[in-house]
DNA sequence: AAGTATTAATTGTTTACGTCA
DNA sequence: ATTGACGTAAACAATTAATAC
């Protein structure tokens, strides 16, 4: 990325690569380059992020199909290639990533030699992938929630059912205390008619209350002879 | 033909590191 | 020796756009 890549950024300036983005009314920083029009590369440079004297045989890549290779026209006029990766240099780069994610600058430049790509191609795949690898591994992570949130509320639900059996026998075998001005701590609960769960009844921020009185009434048990 | 998914490529930001005053 | 400003490079996030289906 260093220095050829700042070169090969001078040269997109001069270049057309620039400009499909003013077309598209990107929200994006517009490009200093204006002076570059007239200085534009032919339609037909198969380059489009850089290393413009390699570009020609870039995309010449062995067993890749011209239609791979190259972009149709953008809207603009302008073209915007998209290199479409074969098989064999997919399962190198595969085969790549699965030792290493990212990238030296040694194996990147072997990679580039090997597939015939260029050194930013080769960049940009591994970045891409670590992109992808992420999202995928968000997603497992996603799932995994889900059904630690399920068992934590089939638990919650289990002994809130569990809690209430207790107070409900607890009833039975010993008469509530005279005088009591308190409403019995049991209404404070309701049971949900669809999944069962036991929830307060007293609205937002009932949860926490909820589960202190859930606590103290248990600790009540236990002391309790 | 239009819609969608995939993915190469671009752009801007963040972070780490080295250098220098 | 320490500190802050600055530059550079790599990685990342967000996005665009080409392409295949």
């Amino acid at each position: 990325m260093a220095e050829d890549d700042q070169k090969l950024d001078l040269r997109l300036g001069l270049g057309h690569c620039n400009l499909p983005k003013e077309d598209n009314n990107s929200p994006k920083k517009t490009s200093g380059f204006g002076v570059s029009l007239d200085l534009s590369f032919p339609s037909h440079s198969n380059d489009q992020s850089g290393d413009i004297i390699e570009s020609s045989k870039t995309y010449e890549v062995e067993g890749m199909e011209s239609q791979n290779s190259y972009s149709t026209k953008s809207h603009s006029g302008l073209m915007r290639k998209k290199l479409r990766l074969n098989k064999e240099q997919s399962a190198l780069l595969e085969e790549c990533f699965k030792h290493h994610t990212t990238l030296t600058m040694g194996r990147k430049h072997e990679l580039a030699t090997k597939l015939n790509l260029r050194p930013r191609q080769v960049e940009v795949w591994f970045q891409n992938r670590r992109a992808r690898t992420k999202l995928k591994q968000t997603e497992v992570d996603c799932n995994l929630l889900k059904k630690y949130c399920e068992s934590l509320s089939y638990e919650n639900c289990r002994l809130k059912r569990e809690l209430q059996e207790l107070r409900s026998s607890f009833k039975f075998d010993r008469p509530p205390p005279p005088f009591s001005d308190q409403p019995p701590k049991a209404k404070t609960t309701a049971t949900c008619p669809s999944c069962e769960k036991t929830a307060g009844l007293s609205g937002a921020g009932s949860d926490q209350k909820d589960e202190t009185e859930l606590v103290d009434t248990v600790l009540e048990l236990k002391t309790d002879p």
